[in-house]
DNA sequence: TTGAAAGCGCTAACAG
DNA sequence: CTGTTAGCGCTTTCAA
């Protein structure tokens, strides 16, 4: 009576070495790249091993190594196509360098704590948090398992972890520097969750420059959360009183301001077309739909090939034991027409860039 | 001199033994659902193990129950939401079973050979392709290595695979009844990649269905690719005869027909207003922002969340040795503005249901 | 209920 | 260059 589920049978390193009458550590020694064989030992042993579809079991081998090549990629569930995105180029670049990609998923609205021992036990080599919130506690955690962890657009104040993100508030600030030069009155805030690093500080940014040159914030919408539906109602409450709408709206990330624009194509419909004058309308991340014909999103991209190379590079070449990583990439402005250009004349934003609106 | 690389000290289950005084077994089984250990041992061991910090290294039990609890999940890197959204639900799935994602993401345009070899030294329990093609070889690969591969939304022919699929067919003649419902002359189809069994299928379900009803097929055009730009140019090329224009168009999926709405409106703004009729447009797969209110794109909503949790199952309780699951799940008309539904009884609109259009 | 001992498949000394 | 030996950390008989 043999139990089905003990009965994969894959072939061993044993199972070689037997077949060519050989010792079984010359048959690990053919998969070492710099392991001392001789080419014909090597040739006889990788043939055999192809003909019985023998494949080094990376597990065991992780158990002597005690570096398991796995990175524990923990994500929470939102359905923002940036960390879509980031997550496919975490993916990709980490298999490029032999990592392997250990994928979790927070469920919504929790942070990743309960998910973070689970990750340790697969012994990973390193932890990337992706999108959720990581209390420090665990951090701390990972840090007493020599588990490196890095954030990535995440801030945890004080916690022994690495961080990755866009300079939120730099780039920010662009977008108030933008608002300034088109001369804007009723600059506007829309938030997304307002537990998270990324809203604070992108208002924070937002906010202190335009207080540099001595504009007010107009006013700050409470999203609630970073979603397409969530900009929409934020736009919807902006227009409810008609007389007194804002004529520049920064939207904390790039959906929330897909939902918006919508928003505010409904009411044109509706209302007398033109009634008031549409809104500059700029956005946060540099997501694909942005480029779409219906939004021609205006906004700031956040590097994100750049960052996420920058992560894996503290996964493959560790800095020094005690030494932590804080990088902190610059956005961009990419100017399309949900808001136009700025003047050349002043500190802010070039005109050439215009020209990169086209959508195909 | 010691290599720093191998300095990962965490604690073992020798340590907590020792500390307590008792032998490692004990400490194992404490850690064993149904292993028999006095309540005060299990006790006195999950303490000591918690100030430790020590939790079983899970690489080390695979090795020796032969299980890793790891599924492979092996995907394509496009940009489709609908798959991103299927690999967040996968994760979570597999998570909530006790099972661990291992995912690898196919280079753009390359099949997922070459990834196999990888995914099985890892001993995954099973693999799951999710978007990107298997070639029969590497399926067989698999079943030596008696790894069983589920196909999501693939067809294989005569491979020995599982397969969880929407029902293409069905799904697309769906279209063809309402496009025949809603009395078309010139129905059209917009195809994405044609080495695909997506395409294929629906393609075919749409014309044999409309041929049973005795309507032509009026048009195919290539798309060469299941994205936004490519449904884009899909929508300019028909558009490029004004006097020959389709009167119904069906998408091979959503985001495809989200660019080429896009192209239709920038048409229409340009052409001289309600020149000609706004065509009914149905997309297949029922992605978000299909509902986003530029668009209100009509669409054939694949059963998600029922089709990953098919697909779990087989991983969680396996089928009779050599027995090969293919399930088939119906899709379901999802009626938006983008094309009208049929009336009930007679091959005409009603107008009461264009006010399931709304948003939010 | 507990401990001792064997061994999963592999890598890494150490001899030869 | 190759074989022998000793474990990596764990589960699992087998006795006690």
């Amino acid at each position: 009576m043999t139990d089905s589920r003990h009965t994969r049978i894959r072939s061993t390193a044993r199972d070689v070495a037997q077949a060519l009458g050989i010792s079984q550590s010359t048959v690990s020694r053919a998969f070492t790249e710099d392991a001392s064989v001789s080419p014909q030992t090597r040739a006889a042993i990788l043939r055999m091993a192809g003909s019985m579809g023998y494949k080094p079991n990376a597990l065991a081998r992780s158990l002597i190594t005690n570096r398991s090549k796995i990175v524990g990629l923990v994500s929470g569930s939102g359905g923002n196509p940036f960390y879509a995105d980031a997550l496919q180029r975490f993916s990709q670049h980490l298999q490029q360098q032999g990592y392997q990609t250990l994928l979790f998923t927070a469920p919504a609205g929790h942070d990743v704590d309960a998910l973070l021992p689970v990750v340790l036990q697969y012994q990973v080599d390193a932890v990337i948090v992706l999108s959720a919130p990581l209390s420090a506690a665990m951090a701390e955690a990972c840090e007493r398992a020599n588990t490196p962890v890095i954030l990535f657009n995440r801030a945890l104040s004080g916690a022994k972890a690495h961080t990755v993100a866009c300079d939120n508030v730099g780039g920010a600030a662009l977008v108030a520097d933008w608002f300034a030069a088109l001369d804007c009155r009723r600059p506007t805030f829309v938030a997304g969750r307002d537990d998270t690093s990324t809203n604070r500080e992108r208002l924070q940014g937002f906010t202190s420059r335009l207080r540099e040159r001595g504009m007010p914030l107009w006013r700050v919408v409470a999203g609630g959360d970073f979603t397409y539906e969530a900009g929409y109602r934020a736009m919807q409450t902006l227009l409810a009183t008609p007389g007194d709408a804002p004529d520049a709206i920064f939207f904390a990330n790039d959906i929330m301001a897909l939902g918006g624009i919508d928003a505010l194509k409904l009411d044109q419909e509706t209302a007398a077309a033109g009634l008031h004058r549409r809104p500059a309308i700029v956005g946060f991340d540099g997501i694909a739909m942005g480029g779409w014909a219906s939004y021609q999103l205006s906004t700031i991209v956040q590097p994100l090939e750049e960052m996420v190379a920058a992560a894996v590079r503290i996964v493959t070449d560790p800095p020094p034991e005690g030494q932590l990583v804080e990088a902190k990439l610059p956005g961009k402005v990419l100017v399309r027409a949900s808001a136009p250009a700025a003047a050349p004349a002043r500190p802010s934003v070039s005109p050439e860039q215009s020209a990169r609106a086209a959508v195909l």
